[in-house]
DNA sequence: CTTAAACATTGACAAATGTTAAAAAATCAT
DNA sequence: ATGATTTTTTAACATTTGTCAATGTTTAAG
């Protein structure tokens, strides 16, 4: 049940079994369906989440009432709303479950906590802030460059599970531009 | 010459007075003018950048030979081009100074060993990447629900000093447009 | 001060994307 | 399986943004 994320620390850091012990001790399992709301909009985020299985997105919705995806995790990544995590405040942005699948969770206490009894834990939260840095940087390269046809080419080369298991009103969005946008777009191959 | 940093990691993080001279004793000052390249394209960045005074823009050319600029720092604002710092690999990106001023560099090494011997040091580093990273989601934010007018306005009411002090050239690549629409736009208010 | 270069604005037109509406296709719950 | 719901596609048209070219303005070097 933690096996995968087991898997994920031994690979991505060095620690002991000890160490992984008590880090996995900390997650809990949580089974999730398709469109589950695991943060709503206004409420504190109290965990960051490990995707297992599945995937998740974070999204917000706008003045005009359209949703869109800032983010989506799939196996081996973590997920929270970061702002509101480290501060303790209220989100601005959802965190839905994207398909089904199997998500680990960490409390914001127990994260603490690890920060500050298990230095290995501090760094690899630097490694995923760094991971998390990069991969932003890159999503934002795309939308001061590229036009929408350019960026969903630039999806398709790198992250195509996006494309490939998600709804086009999802990809969509993710893109930044309309469903009937992207359907021509894809026309237009 | 270096109070500002001083100054800002006092306000930053909870350093003793020792604490401080170490840090400050890796800094080296760099007077830069307006344009200046502080790090080019194909080169690896081995510096991080603590702007004094001034500002630095990390930007990237596209394949139509188009600037674009990423990321803007301004006074008390740290700069890097990270992918390419943490793992001392050539940069996609160039930086470059868009005012006169006074920057504050740090090498790669010294700030490996910062991290090694100052437990503080890791936590600054940490802040800083919570920091960027939310920076730089409110980017991605504006970029997919917003359209140029609106990602202007949004831009005026956060970060006046990117229209304030930059050229519109800056400007209108930093909000992903060209110079033509930044001027229309303007008119339009 | 003068001139050349860089930058900013404007207009005409083209291309990309959004909007609205409808129909076709896929998915879901019973 | 069947009907209802959601998703995807298509089309016509409106709006936004890009491109190109010309002109005005500012900046910087000599």
């Amino acid at each position: 049940m933690t096996e995968q994320l087991e898997q994920f620390l031994t690979l991505t850091i060095k620690a002991t079994q000890q160490d992984l012990d008590i880090i996995l001790s900390c997650f809990k399992l949580e089974m999730v369906k398709k469109n589950d709301i695991l943060l709503n909009d206004n409420e504190t985020c109290k965990h960051v989440f490990f995707v297992s299985s599945g995937s998740i997105r974070a999204f917000f919705i706008d003045e005009k009432g359209n949703e869109a995806t800032r983010y989506i995790a799939f196996e081996n990544e973590f997920i929270t709303i970061l702002n509101s995590f480290i501060t303790q405040t209220k989100s601005k942005e959802f965190l839905q479950a994207t398909e089904n699948g199997q998500i680990l969770a960490i409390s914001y206490d127990d994260f603490r906590q690890l920060l500050y009894i298990l230095p290995i834990w501090k760094d690899l939260y630097i490694k995923q802030l760094e991971i998390a840095y990069t991969t932003n940087a890159w999503r934002l390269e795309s939308f001061i460059k590229m036009d929408a046809k350019e960026r969903f080419d630039y999806l398709f080369e790198t992250n195509p599970r996006v494309i490939q298991r998600l709804s086009n009103k999802i990809v969509a969005n993710y893109l930044g531009i309309t469903q009937e946008s992207l359907s021509r777009l894809k026309g237009k191959k």
